[in-house]
DNA sequence: CCCTCCATGTAAGTCGTTACATGATTGT
DNA sequence: ACAATCATGTAACGACTTACATGGAGGG
């Protein structure tokens, strides 16, 4: 479901046709809700469908801009504030760690260092892809930057723990 | 293509029916995996079908008990340690924090209180289900431990993330 | 003229959820 | 007896992925 909420959030922020929006996905949102380009137009059509967004305009090459109705912003104002969000909710990392006693401890430790050093690794990325970007005062900007600092604080995060992890893991190997 | 692993996982540690493993979804991998008791059924069919798992033994109510045969345990080997996980990807809060400039900032403000709160909540329960496990030197116990630890952390993470970013845009609020 | 980018659409298949459907065993 | 729990299965539907398929427009 979410990913008609997100195409409206992103419509009404202005008009924009399907290939536009597959550009916000591919760079802004590849991090929060990766959406494929099928996916994109086959929900963009349910939804015009639905009376939640309308065609604009048509252009040149079949491009048809979108733009949202006064249903679609009641539907996304909704969405935003008065349902309840799911959050984390299954994580392939956790599933494997979960299940590590399946393999020698040895070999745990360096599923957790991997974690550790790809945790460290995508932070660096982010951090410089902050520092690169000049955040300008509109809305998309100001929200966009609180996500990236989310992205942040949770490798930050996770680099830590599978640090501590592998040393427990360690220090459990010691005992025996 | 996780579940399967997950089952897989599970069966490693011994055998069990779909009944058994079920209950361990609802309980131990609630917040890190969860599924339903339909589709365990029916991946415990296909895996058994694949020669993954086998059939053990056959019980009363047509239990039936499986355990995880050679092949089994080279696929889960071979998942745990040589493909690479996925991680975060989708995350529901975000994205409607990516979107909150649809609405009033003072009600995007409402949305981030009530983030941090739901993560205060849920750090404390996490605290004290840990603090009334008395951890045994089990692998699941062990490996259970630290993911249970991961949630705390994200928790933390979480609700100190949300409260800054309140902050944020009250700020942001007050500069217009 | 040709390559790149713009631009949309559909089909097949997997994974997951909700709901329906059934029945045996055990403890009170 | 009857309620709770044990125990399995299937059908329909929604969300997402991968692959296939097509063609126009603009720049060098």
């Amino acid at each position: 479901m979410s990913l008609r909420h997100a195409l409206l959030g992103l419509l009404a922020d202005g008009p924009a046709s399907g290939y536009d929006l597959l550009g916000t996905f591919r760079t802004s949102l590849e991090n929060v809700w990766p959406a494929t380009q099928s996916q994109i137009y086959t929900d963009l059509t349910k939804l015009d469908a639905a009376g939640l967004i309308r065609i604009a305009a048509e252009g040149p090459r079949g491009r048809k801009t979108y733009e949202i109705t006064d249903e679609g912003r009641a539907e996304l104002r909704h969405w935003l504030l008065e349902t309840a969000p799911e959050g984390y909710r299954r994580n392939d990392i956790l599933l494997r760690v979960f299940l590590l006693g399946a393999v020698e401890p040895e070999e745990a430790r360096g599923f957790l260092r991997t974690r550790a050093h790809s945790a460290t690794t995508r932070l660096a990325a982010l951090r410089s892809f902050d520092e690169s970007m000049d955040w300008g005062g509109d809305p998309l900007s100001v929200y966009g930057r609180l996500t990236l600092e989310w992205g942040k604080r949770f490798m930050a995060m996770q680099a830590e723990w599978a640090e501590w992890a592998e040393k427990e893991v360690a220090a459990l190997e010691a005992t025996r």
